[in-house]
DNA sequence: CTATTACCCTACAAGTTTGATAGGATAAAA
DNA sequence: TTTTATCCTATCAAACTTGTAGGGTAATAG
């Protein structure tokens, strides 16, 4: 299941990417749009400006804004920063890496075949898919 | 993330699919093989047989077995009974729909859109594999 | 130079889920 | 009637999720 986190983090960026003007979007404006309490929203932004995905700006005027444009913020990064690893289980994960306990011998690992398939799947959707596909659709 | 319920329910599930002789398997024999904690196996193997993947048989020469054959074990069955919904929101979910708090209008959500692709991917894959093709692999 | 604005950062807390354990009840077979 | 093995409920610690509190810091306005 996806987090709020990640859920409310794809809502701010894609409210981010709609505006015509690319100036600074204040916090509360965005937990105001998209119905995300302003606290939870703040370290979510942070979270992705840390990532490289935002940019902020402090004092009157300030906010976050996209630092690339949306057509180069692939999914993958989106999800990746914000719920982790894109597979289903560690010992299929590309980025996240991690051996099973319980598995000896991982090639002989049905399950991991199996998850192996829904992760490279899961993972075309999401390298094709940008933050401005997200927009246009 | 798949839950280590899951994952075990399905090496389980493999595991008695593999064997030739097709009377009852006992949960320690299974546990012992597969590395899995003897209680926590118990009750997930209770779960199956409660949604109609397993049969039991209680007292000496007792245990666990298919009710079906493995080809007629869809993915989508196990998964939904042990994980719950394949989606990775409920306002995407086929079996287990629910309403977004957040969202006014699900339509014009495009992370909604997203995740219906996913959904979609992913239900193909645990739609065309069957227990049998887990084991054959 | 000072007040205001708005992001930055850490800590924390309630609630839920997960993974696992304990212990006895029940049914079948020897 | 004893043994075997599933059935079932309760419980529990650890982890994670969602959200809140509160002060620190940098930028801007006047």
């Amino acid at each position: 299941m996806l987090s709020k986190k990640t859920k409310y983090g794809l809502k701010a960026l894609t409210f981010l990417a709609r505006r015509d003007v690319k100036g600074p979007v204040q916090i509360a404006e965005i937990s105001r749009s998209e119905n995300i309490s302003q606290k939870f929203l703040e370290s979510i932004l942070l979270t992705l400006r840390k990532a490289g995905i935002l940019g902020s700006k402090k004092g009157k005027g300030g906010g976050y804004y996209l630092i690339r444009d949306a057509a180069d913020v692939p999914m993958t990064d989106v999800i990746r920063v914000l719920e982790g690893p894109i597979a289903m289980l560690p010992c299929v994960s590309l980025n996240f890496y991690e051996k099973c306990d319980d598995c000896p011998d991982e090639n002989a690992c049905s399950v991991n075949k199996l998850m192996i398939q829904v992760r490279d799947s899961t993972l075309q959707i999401f390298r094709h898919t940008s933050l401005a596909d997200l927009i246009s659709e």
